[in-house]
DNA sequence: ATCAATACTTGACGAAGGAAATTATTACGC
DNA sequence: GCGTAATAATTTCCTTCGTCAAGTATTGAT
């Protein structure tokens, strides 16, 4: 009996959700990998998994073909369904709405985004109410097949109540965000800190899956980092995590607005380096695409800045190595639209600090396409579903 | 039924271990709030707990008074019967092996130590062997209720296997400790890192306990940290984590052995005090304590280097702070000998580089007696009885 | 065709934990 | 003193989850 969307959680038992789980972020694995890979018997994999495929939530696929001397019976790997359930993720900016439908797997259907000409929290919310209308009732017709959103947003955000505690770029206190964006779209609404969202997204989705432990550092006008400790993402026991941006990696670098000095992001923000390029130039209007122009046309004092920037951002990230160990580290953000001219400095700051085997700690460094942040708010939508 | 020593593991059910743990960290509670704070029925509690008293595991106190209106049946609270079983802790050191025999609750009841004069592993080990009958055939008679034998060891070790892969103050390789020292001894042995040994001291038994994340930072020859995040102790993925040491907080600092520049370690670790205080008076002979005896007479430029030193560890601690977001930090070691010209600078740069409400974090910087990383030792082995 | 090998399913069973009733023990009002 | 309310612990019964062992399904090799 195929259960109706709208129906309660989707699973019921751990073993339930480890299964799904294991599915969704590993990709089709046959029971019997599955019982092995999670500790359990096949008898409780074909248990856990029959009335996921009877909800049309997994699609068992054709049997693979079998190799090796004296075959048995072919393995028919689980897979997710992945049009059996949508979700909404917005990435909430100061100045723009960007919004993406999901599909099971995390795949980006729709897009679509609406510039914010106030950042109060009425007109954001109408906005928003107009921006999943026409992602969800445009082509496609994802609507009847969708029941969450996902919402990311900067600052303190406290995910299991869904309050926005405070939004520095919105100019946001104490706002019961998950409640007004239900109301406002009639969706079952989560609330995450962005860089958090998109942590988790990479987690489940992207180059974070399998590891124990795993960083993404988001490069910007602020600096920021997700982390996954032992599996869990981290969360501040102070409502402070991930602050790379405020390590200090320069006793005598420039005071930071945070009170500190030599902060990575007073040396490596976007704010940052176009301080120090207008000062270097003496012209007060440059902007930071000028800068980034100027330091590839080869000016080399620029080039210098952002080579201070890209080592700064290296030891921060060598600090990150150095205390948790992660298995691998993603560096990414709208700062590297400039990629270019940090990337070998971030991994030279990186492979100076780092201590030890260290070194040895994969560092992908990549632009993401901003849409990522959206659909990073999407993955925690989905998450909300499967590990409530 | 009693059982005897030497029967296998203690709990059986993952209900058992909790109700177990939970006693043992947070001291005697009832079955109805132990109930509560592992969300299980009452019921589960007293089955779980039934078991253990029959064990001699665990004591029912004399029913406390009750207070308020309307009071019901007292509440009998469990407690740990720590005689049930003792446990040796030993601190292996390049010069010298400390040792403690622990009751169940990690009360230490014996200590003793013993010079080495080569530290190689089979003189380590005679000497081993010899310490152990030491502590438990004196007085006390703790060998009959003694199974499990806890080794620290700083370097690069491996719990789960009891390998020791590296060690550098001892200059040991891929030593097989745990089979060796078992061979040796007659006992259960469980190895770790000696810095891990003694967070997870703090953290079971010491300040850490109930703290979701905890840090443990040591101030010595090296600079080091423990860490427990979302309850866990963080091990890292390469074999490093907690390298607080080697956090690089200033540019254009000393170079480190590491390879890196600023390390905390090159300007706060007793082998830099002494080189800078050496520098400063220009007599090569100078000793830490020579140091430490002319910042405490009043002079200046000593004790400016102390100064500075201290500041660099609080700078290292705020970048945990920062990233990681423990409930709480302890700061020791044997460098906090020199604790009261350490302790205002360690504030101070910990206060001026910490982001935000990380500042709130209890920062408890205090020396502990140098038997406590035997003591360290020890837990773990509780720990690997309770939690295997 | 038969057999070995592997994947999956089924049904009986055991153990863990919950719900609710029962027993135990106290304070309080009368 | 004695019921009554309140809280703690236990007991009994029951549900549920997952394992075990046996059986079914599907392949390649002989």
């Amino acid at each position: 009996m195929a259960t109706e969307i709208g129906a309660g959680a989707l699973t019921e038992t751990p073993a339930a959700t480890a299964v799904f789980t294991a599915v969704l972020t590993e990709g089709p694995l046959s029971r019997v990998s599955l019982a092995h890979r999670l500790g359990l018997s096949s008898a409780a994999v074909t248990k856990a998994a029959r009335p996921l495929i009877e909800m049309g939530y997994l699609q068992e696929l054709a049997a693979t073909e079998r190799t090796g001397p004296g075959a048995g019976r072919p393995a028919s790997p689980l897979a997710i369904q992945a049009d059996r359930e949508f979700f909404v993720g917005v990435k909430i900016t100061g100045d723009e709405l960007i919004g993406v439908v999901v599909d099971l797997c995390a795949d980006v259907r729709v897009s679509a985004h609406r510039p914010l000409t106030d950042p109060g929290v009425e007109a954001v919310l109408t906005e928003l109410g107009r921006l999943v209308d026409e992602l969800l009732d445009g082509p496609g017709g994802y609507r009847a097949r969708t029941r969450r959103l996902g919402l990311a947003v900067s600052g303190d955000v406290d995910r299991t109540t869904g309050l926005v505690r405070y939004s520095p770029f919105l100019q946001w206190h104490n706002v019961p965000l998950r409640e007004r964006a239900a109301e406002v779209t009639g969706l079952t609404v989560t609330v995450e800190n962005d860089v958090k969202a998109l942590t988790t997204a990479e987690h489940w989705f992207g180059e974070g899956v399998g590891a124990e432990s795993f960083a993404l550092v988001t490069v910007g006008t602020g600096i920021g980092c997700g982390l996954v400790v032992n599996g869990r993402l981290v969360s501040g026991s102070h409502g402070v995590a991930g602050e790379i941006g405020h390590i200090g990696v320069d006793d005598t670098g420039p005071a930071c607005h945070c009170g500190g000095r030599g902060c990575v992001e007073a040396i490596a923000g976007t704010p940052a380096i176009v301080r120090q390029a207008r000062e270097s130039t003496g012209r007060p209007e440059l902007t930071i695409d000028d800068a980034v122009r100027l330091a590839r046309g080869g000016d080399e004092k620029i080039g210098a800045i952002f080579a201070r920037g890209g080592d700064a951002i290296g030891l921060g990230i060598a600090a990150v190595a150095n205390l948790v160990g992660p298995a691998r580290i993603v560096v990414s953000g709208e700062g590297l639209a400039a990629y270019d001219l940090f990337e070998t400095h971030i991994r030279s700051g990186f492979e100076r600090q780092a201590f030890g085997a260290a070194v040895e700690c994969p560092l992908s460094i990549r632009p993401l396409p901003f849409e990522e942040w959206a659909r990073g708010a999407a993955a925690v939508s989905i998450q909300s579903l499967v590990a409530p």
